[in-house]
DNA sequence: ATACATATTCTACACTGTAGAAATAGTGCC
DNA sequence: GGCACTATTTCTACAGTGTAGAATATGTAT
């Protein structure tokens, strides 16, 4: 499998082995499969590449997982009209929940990114989907970030002590109605002092 | 400073060195001091001893870790009776957060815990304080889990992407308010029906 | 052909947690 | 006092981490 000994310099153009795209699945593979975050010689060997090669196309380990990481919110669940908004924030909520739970490594690259995080598409999608509600721009703010930091809290209990997955969506439906339920009080609030 | 030759064996007990006592308070002392969990070598070279020495008195690192977090706990404010319901809470919260906060390192040794974690603690005082309420059991145990989670999220927000203090209680502010309108709402629901 | 940019490997450093063995001191028993 | 056993420490070593810096080989433009 492993050439026991490579030539040294550049790869002649038709075997070239790396470029960011390979290095982001790859990296991503590995995070998915093991759940936790890979060490960059994990992901050279598992390339048959050397660990300093990575270094020619991401600066840091970090920037690599920043990478990973963006492809990945992609994926969050988009806002679909025909749902009732009570829904569309369940769906939102789990979908994204399913990717904290399945890349729990990323957790910390998520928060401490400086932009582009999940986080920020999260926000927006809650944005759109709450938006019908009229709520005061207070509330609006404050039930927003008591639900992303709710979703980072609990994605984090599951990282540390994880459970079984149908155990993970029951325990997130609890909290979650109890959340929706309190939106409903403060929208019908809101609309008896506004008519 | 540093004895560049020491004798390897059991020391004279007059001048012992270690104890569990001076480690966990070592350990304290390097986390409150660099945010971070510091490495056994750096608690070793704070005490002038073998980084192996430590192994004697703990079995593992996270066992150290686990040792300062049981005695961390004590420190969680306790309800005062004369305060409202709502005051305590508040307490309660920041109390729990600042330790989150100044031991943001420990945050998943809080949440790996078998047992006795902080997290008890706090549900513990949490049913002191809102006991009165008459909530259902239900509503209990979902507000119960919004609220634990959510600061865990925001405290792990806080480490990932550190602010000032004034600012950081002043964003707990906001989401807990949206909480006590829900849980208020929530009372004032429940007696409705009770009565 | 010569210079420069690109892509890779190699070597090395300063860290990490911790397993296992060696050394010394204290304690109890004969 | 001698002997076994335990307690407390140091030393050595291993396998792992991120990554800085240099050497090497190819591609490309002048």
């Amino acid at each position: 499998m492993e050439n026991i000994d490579k030539k040294r310099g550049r790869p002649r153009s038709d075997q070239a082995k790396l470029s960011k795209e390979i290095l982001l699945s790859c990296a991503n593979e590995l995070l998915q499969g093991s759940g936790k975050v890979p060490s960059i010689r994990k992901i050279a060997r598992k390339l048959d590449v050397d660990p300093m090669a990575i270094y020619h196309y991401f600066p840091s380990k970090s920037a690599l997982l920043e990478g990973v990481t963006v492809r990945l919110m992609e994926g969050i669940y988009i806002p679909q009209s025909e749902d009732t908004w009570e829904e569309q924030l369940r769906f939102l909520c789990s979908s994204y929940l399913d990717l904290l739970k399945n890349y729990s490594g990323l957790l910390e690259t998520f928060l401490s990114m400086s932009v582009k995080g999940p986080a920020q598409v999260f926000i927006a999608r809650f944005n759109t989907i709450v938006a019908p509600l009229g709520l005061p721009e207070d509330d609006m703010k404050n039930s927003l970030d008591l639900l992303v930091d709710y979703l980072h809290g609990f994605a984090l209990s599951i990282h540390c002590a994880p459970k079984k997955d149908s155990l993970t969506l029951d325990s997130l439906n609890g909290p979650l109605n109890f959340y929706i339920k309190a939106l409903t009080a403060n929208m019908i609030r809101s609309k008896i002092f506004i008519h």
